[in-house]
DNA sequence: TCTGGGGTCCTAGGACCC
DNA sequence: TCTGGGGTCCTAGGACCC
């Protein structure tokens, strides 16, 4: 059965989802969305007006500002998106029974086993597609069309925005023939700049080597990347597994050298992991601490526990001894600290009911159980982990 | 005001086991 | 007589993606 994958793309999505929640923001032309002008961020998406200017994703905010200063910096809200996301969802849905998101703002659709339905092309299929979410939420979507997940992506990276592009079995070599190997997925700026040094640069020169002869650039890399110059890559769609990890993380809005504050915020981020945990039923049994130095120079510590949990206790018990150790070093090095992160990780699916759980965890339990329902009413800051409470009076 | 936040996957070395 | 060899688990870091 040959595999037939839509690829949706939903354009500018963070702006235009800003723009349908905040209404004053439709007039602005030049609209940049990730974080205020003062903030240590960067930018999330860029209104297209904007992107004239050399704007794009991943730009700090305040180059951002200083290439448009007249531009309107937003930060966005993540349930908004969230919302908007599972609304495209909804309708895509309805097209194919195999939908996966890769994103807030992606989403894959199967159409194997259609070639009696739509034996030509799947172009008519798209243009519906594209209509209905458009008319239901609003959104702007870029659709590809290609025999697997790969070659379905960058067709729509071709078509944006507003576009589609179908690339037909048999024709992936001459449409990937066209692209600089920095479009194929997997092949990120480092990558880029390595295969440059080797005059690299183009997918058909890939194309025309041998595999040998790239083995011998290359070595082990050689075949994984003849496969993608090729035009092969997922086939199938796979069903959503367990999350591999939950975490959180901040960069502060200055940078600190007291320890007991950033406790105090370490206690706020593992509270929120320990409850997206348990709100996805899932316990971890990893815990990684990421500390980033006011010079950039970022580590990580990691534990893994005797057992998995999805307690803020024991979790914070980790978090915060890998955190003393770690700042031992950004005292030694004297400096302060930029960003502070929890992880978990090692995740599993948590168990019903622990007969031989010794009674204070089950008190634990359900004290956390108790904290979700007020949470879920009032919102994650009505409650406030003791740990926390020295950084809640000093910045709220 | 340079450089977010949430993820995934991979590598490499050491400990430990059979 | 100097050191095998595979497998698993663990830690730390890094590239990449949106």
């Amino acid at each position: 059965m040959a595999a037939r994958i839509l690829h949706v793309d939903l354009d500018a999505f963070f702006v235009e989802v800003c723009r349908q929640r905040h209404p004053e923001l439709r007039g602005i032309e030049l609209l940049v969305v990730g974080g205020r002008r003062d903030s240590r961020g960067v930018v999330q998406s860029a209104s297209y007006a904007a992107r004239r200017f050399g704007i794009h994703a991943g730009m700090p905010i305040g180059q951002a500002v200083r290439l448009c200063p007249e531009a309107t910096f937003f930060r966005g809200s993540f349930p908004h998106y969230r919302d908007a996301s599972r609304a495209v969802r909804a309708v895509l849905q309805r097209f194919s029974p195999t939908v996966v998101m890769a994103s807030l703002d992606e989403a894959y659709l199967d159409f194997a086993g259609t070639d009696r339905l739509y034996p030509v092309s799947l172009l008519p299929v798209a243009e519906r597609l594209r209509d209905e979410v458009r008319r239901e939420t609003g959104l702007d979507c870029s659709i590809g069309i290609g025999p697997n997940r790969m070659v379905a992506k960058l067709a729509s990276d071709s078509a944006k925005p507003r576009g589609l592009m179908e690339v037909r079995a048999g024709w992936e070599e001459g449409f990937l023939a066209g692209l600089p190997l920095r479009a194929l997925p997997g092949i990120g700026p480092k990558t880029a700049a390595r295969l440059a040094e080797l005059g690299l640069a183009e997918v058909h020169q890939v194309q025309a080597m041998t595999e040998d002869g790239l083995e011998r650039l290359l070595g082990g890399e050689a075949r994984a990347l003849k496969r993608r110059a090729h035009g092969h890559g997922g086939a199938t769609l796979r069903a959503e597994r367990l999350p591999r990890s939950v975490s959180r993380e901040t960069t502060l809005s200055r940078d600190l050298r007291d320890p007991e504050e950033l406790e105090a915020i370490l206690a706020l981020l593992t509270a929120r992991v320990a409850g997206q945990l348990r709100e996805e039923q899932l316990v971890g049994r990893t815990v990684t601490l990421k500390l980033r130095h006011d010079d950039f120079h970022t580590v990580t510590r990691r534990r893994t526990l005797e057992t998995a949990t999805d307690l803020d206790g024991e979790l914070y018990q980790a978090a915060r001894a890998l955190f003393r150790g770690a700042f031992a070093d950004v005292r030694r090095r004297n400096r302060g600290v930029r960003l502070i992160g929890v992880a978990a990780s090692n995740l599993g699916v948590a168990a019903e009911a622990d007969l031989f759980e010794p009674p204070e965890r089950q008190r634990l339990r359900e004290l956390s159980s108790a904290v979700d329902k007020v949470r879920e009413k009032y919102g994650f800051s009505s409650v406030t982990p003791a740990a926390a409470l020295r950084f809640r009076r000093r910045d709220d």
